[in-house]
DNA sequence: CCTTGACTTGGAGTCGACTCCAAGTGATAG
DNA sequence: CTATCACTTGGAGTCGACTCCAAGTCAAGG
């Protein structure tokens, strides 16, 4: 697969692509004879767990450490479980915060709405203008 | 309230507060006798809610669209309404994708989880090994 | 044989969001 | 009176994550 259908299919540019793949996010995808990309299955799944992890805002740093431990074979599976539990740790409190702006952004949504059906009240019924 | 306390109480650089101030977050902060930031309760109140929005991810410049609508009184609710809603919906989005990105991450912990256990028992009951 | 177009590389530029710095002011303590 | 300290300003620098660019290579079509 060359670099452009990936690019299409995951919806990352090629210069994202090439640039993951120089900071050592995607282990060197090998080349045809011409010197092109040929991503193999492997390599794309390695993409979409990029794209996963970014999308959530991990960072590239964590994820170039933990690929770098998977290059490295079985021994280190300790050291990328302990990577995946942190990073899911940071996740989970990113993901209250949101939690709390919704409820806020829920909040004050609807205290707008309320406004403007007061606002539109006051023009169909202005005879109950000043009722408490 | 000085910009110190300010910045210890929400957790929020000097420097922070007052690039939040220039870009015109936080409208413009009143000033003591010798020039100096006195926030009152509305500017905290702003400071707080900027705090809140920023955590979610709310890019500045919508936050900054936002505060002069609000500055320019009641004819804007609607305008702002309508903003507060879009960011509603991305964040929501975002949360999405973080919540699969979570999900990924806890099968992945667990198979390391996994993997870990049976080395342990292959190293406590080696007789067992070729088991199915 | 020449052009077109998708690819290659290394390096520079951009963007959002801070973060740091130098030079200056003003109140208070010694 | 001077030193300290928290503050002020405008502007420059940094960081993460891309994004763009110039110059070059190669295969295929006209």
């Amino acid at each position: 697969m060359k670099i452009a259908e990936v690019s299409q299919q995951y919806k990352i540019s090629t210069d994202t692509l090439r640039y993951y793949e120089r900071v050592g996010l995607i282990p060197t995808v090998n080349r045809n004879g011409s010197g092109i990309r040929d991503y193999n299955e492997l390599d794309i799944r390695r993409v979409e767990f990029i794209k996963c992890m970014r999308s959530a805002g991990l960072p590239i740093e964590v994820l170039i450490d933990y690929v770098a431990l998977v290059q490295q074979g079985d021994e280190t599976t300790n050291a990328r479980k302990d990577i995946l539990k942190e990073q899911r740790e940071l996740l989970l409190t990113r993901m209250q915060e949101m939690q709390k702006t919704l409820d806020i952004l829920d909040h004050k949504i609807e205290v707008y709405e309320n406004a403007v059906l007061k606002k539109e009240k006051r023009i169909v019924q202005p005879e109950k203008m000043g009722a408490k």
